[in-house]
DNA sequence: CTGAAAGCGCTAACAG
DNA sequence: CTGTTAGCGCTTTCAG
C-alpha cells in the first residue's frame, strides 16, 4: 500500500503538498496539484484513515448502537440514519448487540478511542444514572427513543403521550370501550411513557380501565401470541387492542387467524411504529407512525453541534401521527 | 482524554510496561502490573484504537458492506456475522447503502484505509470482472450470496439449484403441475441461478413450462403485487407461486388476499429465505432456508485465514432446506 | 505557494 | 522484567 511519502517522492513534491492536495486542494497550484493527482492515481494511494484519524483527532465516522439490527422499526431507524449522516460527509457504522447498560459502555469504551467522533445510542433501556455514565465515557452522544429529564438535549423521543391518545382515541371513535393494551419490555422507557399514556387517557375519558386488560408481549412477535392467547381469557370482553409495536400486533394477528378469527371483526388491532410490514397484512393494520426522518435529521445536527462546541438546544419531543389502514372495525357495523 | 504516557508518569514506569499490561499482561511482573492498572483506573484510560491500528496495522474490525439493513434476509444474515466475528474476538462494522458495483468500490477505498482488516461484501449484484477489481482494492474481501467461478475460495453461496428444487419438489407432489415463478432483480447472480434452475427442473420432469408463468417482482413486496396480478392475468391456469425471496411472497399474499382470495385454496406460495414473517402470515409461508450461522461460520474462518496468511480452500456451495407450513395446499384437496 | 520538522498515541525491537 | 527509541502515515505550524 502507498502512502503520501511515495507520492510525495513519485511526484517530486514534499510529503506536505501531498496533504495539502488531500485537504485544501484550493491551496495549491493548479500544475503542482496536476501532478500530485497523477501521481495519486499511478501508486492508487488511498490515504490511511487511521493516520489521518489520530493526527486530526477527527476520524470522521458516527457510529451507531442498536441491539437488533433486524426487521422492524430499528431498520428503517438505521436506513434514515445512514442517509442523513451521508448527506453530511459522515460514514456511519452500525454496531449491533447492545441488548443492555453494560454492553452499551463496553462499546462506547471501544469506540470512543478514537473510533468515531459521535455516537447515536438507541438505548430504550437505559435509566437517567446509565445516561450519564455514557455522557462521561462520550459526550458526543445522542440518544434515541430515549426519555431522560436531565439531558433532554441529547435524547431524541417522540410524543409517545400523544401516539398513545391517537391509536385509543381512533378505537373509542369506532365504537370501542373495552380496549385491551399489550405491552413491551418493561423497564423500557418508552413503554413507561405508552403505558401511563394510556391510564392517564382512561381516566380522562372516564372509563374504566381493568388491569386484566393489560399484559405484556416483550416487544416480540412470537411472546405475543402467547399474550393475546391469555388476554382473551382473562377479558373475552375486549374489542379491541393497542399494541405498543407493530411486531406484537403481527403475532396477535397470525395467532387469532390460526385459531379461526376474522379479522378485524373480532379484535380491532392498532400497532405502533408504522413498520413496513403494515402495509402487507391482511388487513393492512393501523398503526402509530414516529417521524423517523426528522429524527434522524435531528440526531445529526445535534452531533454537528456537538462537534463544533456549539451549545445545544433542548429537544421538543416529536409528533407522530396515525396511519389508517384496515384492522380497525366499527363497532356498530361488526354487532 | 488520557493517554499511555500519562498513565507511566502517573504509574512510575515507563511507556512500554503500560503497553505491555495491555498486550502481554503476564509479560510484566504483577506489582508492577497492579501499579499500571491502577493509574488506569485512575485516569479513565482508554487506548486510543487508531494510534493502536496504526502501529500495528491491524485494527480488529470487520467490516461488513450491505444494501440495506432493513428487514428481510440481510437483517437475519447480520446479526449472525456480528455474533460469529464477535466469538473470534472481532469487532463489526457494517456500512449500509451499498447498492452497486461502485459504491461498493467507494466504501472499500475508504475502509481499506487501515479501518477494517477484512472485509464481508454482500454482492449479489456484481459480475466476476467487478469481483476482480474488488479484490484488488482490498484482498481480505469475502463475497456472501455470490456466485463465482474465478474466486470461489472468497465466495460464500448456497446451492441455489437445490433450494430451488426442493421448492418445485414440494409443490411437485402436492399436485401442482402449473407453477408460476416470480424473480427478483435481474442481474443478481442468485437470481440468474435460481431461474436457471427452475428452467432445468421442468426439463427433466418434462413438464411443459410456458413463459407466461415466469414474472418478475424485483425481489420486492411492493413490486410483487401488481405482479401478481399482471401474472394471474395472464396465465389464470396457476395453481402455485414459487417467489424468489420471502417478502414477494408476502407482497403477493397480502394482495390476493385483498382481492378476497382464498390462501392457499387459491395459490400455493413458497418463498425463500425463511425469514422471520414466514411464522407470522396467514397462511404460515413455506419457505427455503439458507444456513445462514454456517454461512458466518465459513466467512469467519476464511477471513482468520486470510489474515494468517494461509491459503484458502475452495468453498462448495451449503445446504439449503425447505420448511415447510402452510402457505402449499394439496391439488386434489383443493380441487 | 511549498518544504522542513514536530508531533498524534501507540507498538516493537533492542538493550540493559 | 523494564526502559529507550524509532517508527506507523498523516497533519500542521512555521519559515522561506
Amino acid at each position: 500500500m502507498s502512502t503520501a511519502r511515495d507520492v510525495a517522492k513519485f511526484a517530486g513534491v514534499s510529503i506536505a503538498t501531498v496533504s495539502r492536495v488531500m485537504n485544501f486542494p484550493e491551496a495549491v497550484k493548479p500544475i503542482t496539484r496536476a501532478k500530485v493527482e497523477a501521481a495519486m492515481l499511478a501508486l492508487n494511494f488511498r490515504p490511511n484513515q487511521m493516520a489521518r484519524a489520530l493526527a486530526t483527532n477527527r476520524s470522521g465516522v458516527i457510529a451507531i448502537l442498536v441491539d437488533y439490527v433486524g426487521g422492524g422499526y430499528y431498520s428503517m431507524l438505521l436506513d434514515a440514519l445512514e442517509q442523513k449522516a451521508r448527506q453530511r460527509g459522515f460514514q456511519t457504522i452500525i454496531r449491533c448487540g447492545n441488548s443492555n447498560a453494560d454492553d452499551i459502555y463496553r462499546s462506547v469504551k471501544q469506540l470512543s478511542g478514537g473510533q468515531c467522533d459521535a455516537i447515536v445510542a438507541c438505548v430504550p433501556f437505559m435509566k437517567e444514572n446509565e445516561l450519564k455514565q455514557l455522557l462521561q465515557l462520550q459526550p458526543n452522544t445522542v440518544f434515541m427513543n430515549c426519555v431522560s429529564t436531565a439531558y433532554r438535549q441529547h435524547a431524541i423521543v417522540v410524543d409517545n403521550q400523544l401516539g398513545t391518545t391517537l391509536a385509543l382515541e381512533n378505537l373509542y371513535q369506532h365504537g370501542h370501550r373495552c380496549i385491551g393494551i399489550m405491552t413491551g419490555v418493561e423497564d423500557n422507557v418508552e413503554n413507561i411513557e405508552r403505558l401511563s399514556a394510556v391510564k392517564a387517557w382512561f381516566e380522562k375519558k372516564a372509563l374504566r380501565f381493568s388491569d386484566k386488560w393489560l399484559i405484556s408481549g416483550n416487544f416480540c412477535a412470537e411472546n405475543a401470541r402467547h399474550a393475546i392467547h391469555q388476554l382473551l381469557n382473562q377479558a373475552p370482553e375486549l374489542t379491541a387492542l393497542f399494541c405498543f409495536n407493530d411486531q406484537m400486533a403481527l403475532g396477535v394477528m397470525s395467532y387469532l387467524q390460526q385459531q379461526g378469527e376474522q379479522l378485524p371483526e373480532r379484535l380491532s388491532i392498532i400497532g405502533f411504529d408504522n413498520t413496513e410490514a403494515c402495509a402487507f397484512t391482511h388487513p393492512t393494520l393501523t398503526s402509530v407512525e414516529q417521524p423517523i426522518q426528522e429524527m434522524a435529521h435531528r440526531a445529526m445536527n445535534i452531533i454537528e453541534n456537538m462537534l463544533n462546541e456549539r451549545s445545544l438546544q433542548e429537544q421538543l419531543p416529536l409528533v407522530p401521527s396515525l396511519i389508517n389502514r384496515h384492522s380497525v372495525a366499527s363497532l356498530s357495523k361488526s354487532m
